[in-house]
DNA sequence: AGCACGCCGACT
DNA sequence: GTCGGCGTGCTC
């Protein structure tokens, strides 16, 4: 009689909101290994877990203990171990399930049971001996579509042929008749890499400090903008490549374009996976899977791609690295640039976060040491933009405009050149009141104001989106004349257009923010127009900031830089002096361009030191009242948020968290709940707790601690919580 | 998170 | 008499 063995038992991590494994037993004689996706019961559901270890005894009677449905991954292991490692770090680093970090780290196509169906492109060829006559004088695009066949050299996929007009059903007839065939894909032969650039010194030697590097080394690459921080971490991946390793690119979201996608794919011409948001499900996972296979060498992504599989993995680049992007502002709420850093520790290989403006926790830890500091100060053609404060105050203003703006705008466009407004605020104006009683405009979900939209005639919360029409009077006293707020950038360009009408009949003003981007393709048709380079006056929000070039503008004017200078949450000054650089840095990049910051307080030392001394010295006053207020990043910080229908239930639930902590006597500071300001949004009530500790651990115990007491908790009036360990957002 | 179970108000 | 509201508890 053989012995009844003991059945194996497998920790898994299941999707969903609580922070623990459950054990399951193994159905299959395969050894189970960590990384592997399985299909488990849950409750009454079915849901795809991921092993995270063989476990020696369960939690529960073994005997109550389900067993696995089906192992999805046959042959290997869908996370690496060292991925693995990664994200159970990352789960209790951010005090997040690991269930729904490991989740997040699959892409989309694996998060279910179905075996994803990796769409072939297929590709078609005339069949030898094929010939028109044999179809229907009647099947006209049927005689087409094979014509087309046979005059190309090349089999044509699918997607090429439906683009020119050709359906699925013309093709299948065809097919049908041994017409066509299908044909393997033709690989074309890749054009010839672009030769790297010349380096100049100060260029050579941040790559020299990259590839001497051994292990893992944090780099710094401080570069003003046009400096050529690209081509440096460009011919540092050349390095890796050569030795046979793989280099992944982080990008922002909107920084991602086709401008920065085909510089490095021009550069390593059929070696680049790109991945990022525009992306459908199956071409990410197409993408992800060559990178996991090794079939590319460079993978260029967005924040999820600092969880790309990459077996030979040898340098990690942050573009950027201060982009508020890389943080992920719901449920899990991890820093993408702060994971690649731990990767690369893991790894034992070089990271390099780059940035015209740095953030300030990176300056901090290169003042630490920690990271070395490459500094790039020179424009590769051309002087640095010269950056003018415009005293707004008791002047005349049209539309926002002070006169002297007007009349710098008008020079430009006369000497034929072309002139950026950037305004942070999207909209016709921020509200709308009524002239005779007062009333305002309010949102019925949020503590709001609606934003007046005048060409699409309606009201709108930018905060949720709720849409009202634009009433005609008012619904309190009848009376049909309105005030409108201060201006957005719908009622700057119509002001524009009208203003410069009569004296520059050529000149063009061109929007860029959200609203006239929505369409698919319009900010590549609206950015192509800059490029014409005709007079025009782009007018924009901080969309304008990122990524793009606007080589013939020669001024820039910066309307609104004092709503960031009096924020209550004091990470708004850093945000503010990072975007005031970045869109200064859009001006004359090619020709002198001269950036002028209008203001209400143009005594506001933060504005002074940057218009003055620059980022470097902005960044570093910055850092000392950081210091002296004991703030991030001197204070390792965390926030805990909650929101429930009624203001009160968010914040007991807050109060119970803070009193088991003060009972529990684990050290750091606890503030709060205090009412997020804008306390009612989407009509929910918000409200959050500080946490603040002296040393990294602290926060952490008191996280924890944090964390098991919120799970325990009665949740009424659907309350729902989470944690934000290094929050970008005060609340 | 989902989902079931369970206990009280206005409806065919 | 029930349908359905959401408070409560559980998930190996």
């Amino acid at each position: 009689m053989p012995q009844l063995q003991s059945p194996l038992l497998v920790s898994v991590a299941v999707p969903c909101p609580l922070r623990r494994t459950f054990d399951y037993r193994w159905p299959s004689d395969r050894h189970p290994e960590p990384g592997q996706r399985v299909l488990v019961p849950f409750g009454n559901r079915r849901l795809v877990g991921v092993v995270v270890a063989p476990c020696a005894s369960a939690k529960v009677d073994t005997d109550k203990l389900k067993s696995v449905i089906e192992v999805l991954d046959s042959d290997r292991p869908t996370l690496s171990p060292a991925l693995m490692e990664l994200g159970r770090w990352a789960a209790n680093y951010y005090h997040h399930p690991i269930g729904e970090c490991l989740q997040n780290m699959l892409p989309v196509r694996l998060r279910s049971a179905k075996p994803p169906q990796t769409q072939v492109t297929l590709y078609w060829q005339a069949s030898t001996g094929a010939s028109v006559d044999q179809l229907s004088k009647r099947a006209h695009r049927q005689r087409e579509l094979l014509a087309t066949l046979m005059a190309a050299n090349a089999p044509l996929s699918g997607d090429t042929l439906r683009e020119a007009g050709f359906t699925r059903q013309q093709l299948r007839q065809l097919a049908e008749q041994n017409l066509i065939e299908q044909a393997s894909a033709p690989s074309p032969a890749p054009p010839p890499p672009q030769a790297p650039l010349a380096l100049r010194d100060e260029q050579r030697s941040a790559v020299e400090a990259i590839n001497g590097a051994q292990g893992f080394a944090r780099f710094l690459l401080e570069g003003v903008t046009g400096s050529g921080k690209t081509e440096v971490y460009l011919q540092a991946i050349a390095a890796q490549l050569e030795q046979g390793k793989q280099a992944l690119v982080l990008i922002p979201e909107i920084g991602l374009t086709p401008q920065t996608l085909s510089r490095v794919e021009s550069r390593f011409p059929g070696r680049v996976a790109s991945l990022h948001s525009g992306m459908g499900d199956s071409e990410r996972y197409q993408n992800w899977q060559r990178a996991q296979n090794g079939d590319c060498d460079i993978v260029l992504g967005t924040r999820s791609a600092v969880f790309v599989d990459l077996p030979r993995l040898g340098l990690i680049i942050v573009d950027e690295e201060h982009d508020a992007s890389y943080k992920q502002q719901e449920g899990w709420r991890y820093s993408a640039r702060d994971i690649a850093v731990k990767r690369a520790a893991d790894l034992d290989c070089p990271v390099v976060l780059a940035s015209a403006t740095p953030s300030l926790d990176s300056l901090h830890n290169a003042n630490l040491g920690r990271y070395q500091t490459l500094q790039l100060t020179r424009r590769a053609a051309g002087d640095s933009p010269h950056l003018t404060l415009v005293d707004a105050r008791q002047r005349p203003l049209k539309e926002g405009l002070d006169e002297v703006l007007l009349k710098h705008i008008a020079d430009t466009l006369a000497a034929g050149e072309q002139v950026l407004l950037f305004l942070n605020r999207r909209g016709y104006a921020p509200q709308l009141q009524c002239h005779s009683c007062g009333w305002v405009a309010d949102c019925h979900a949020c503590d709001a104001r609606m934003t007046v939209h005048f060409r699409q005639r309606h009201l709108r919360c930018h905060h949720c989106d709720a849409i009202r029409p634009l009433p005609d009077h008012c619904p309190d006293c009848h009376n049909h004349q309105w005030l409108f707020d201060g201006p957005g950038t719908e009622k700057l360009e119509l002001f524009l257009r009208h203003h410069f009408a009569d004296t520059l009949a050529s000149t063009e003003v061109i929007r860029i923010d959200r609203d006239s981007t929505s369409q698919k393709g319009s900010m590549a048709r609206l950015v192509d127009r800059v490029h014409e380079g005709k007079p025009a006056i782009l007018v924009g929000t901080q969309m304008l900031a990122k990524g793009h070039h606007f080589p013939d503008v020669t001024l820039v004017g910066i309307l609104d830089i004092d709503a960031g200078l009096f924020s209550p949450d004091y990470r708004a000054a850093e945000r503010s002096g990072q975007l005031l650089v970045q869109v200064a840095g859009r001006a004359g990049r090619e020709r002198p361009g001269r950036v002028l910051i209008q203001t209400h307080c143009p005594e506001h030392p933060a504005l002074l030191t940057l218009v003055q001394q620059g980022y470097r010295a902005f960044a570093s006053q910055q850092l000392s009242e950081r210091k002296l207020l004991g703030l991030p990043p001197y204070a390792p910080c965390a926030l805990i948020r909650a929101d429930a229908a009624r203001l009160d239930q968010a914040e007991a639930f807050l109060s119970a968290i803070k009193t088991a902590l003060v009972d529990q006597g684990i050290g750091g500071q606890c503030i709060g709940p205090l009412p997020a300001p804008m306390t009612r949004r989407a009509g929910r009530y918000r409200a959050s707790l500080i946490l603040q500790a002296t040393r990294r651990g602290e926060l952490h115990r008191q996280l924890t601690l944090a964390c098991t007491t919120g799970e325990q908790l009665k949740k009424t009036g659907g309350l729902r919580w989470s944690v934000d360990v290094d929050p970008i957002e005060a609340s």
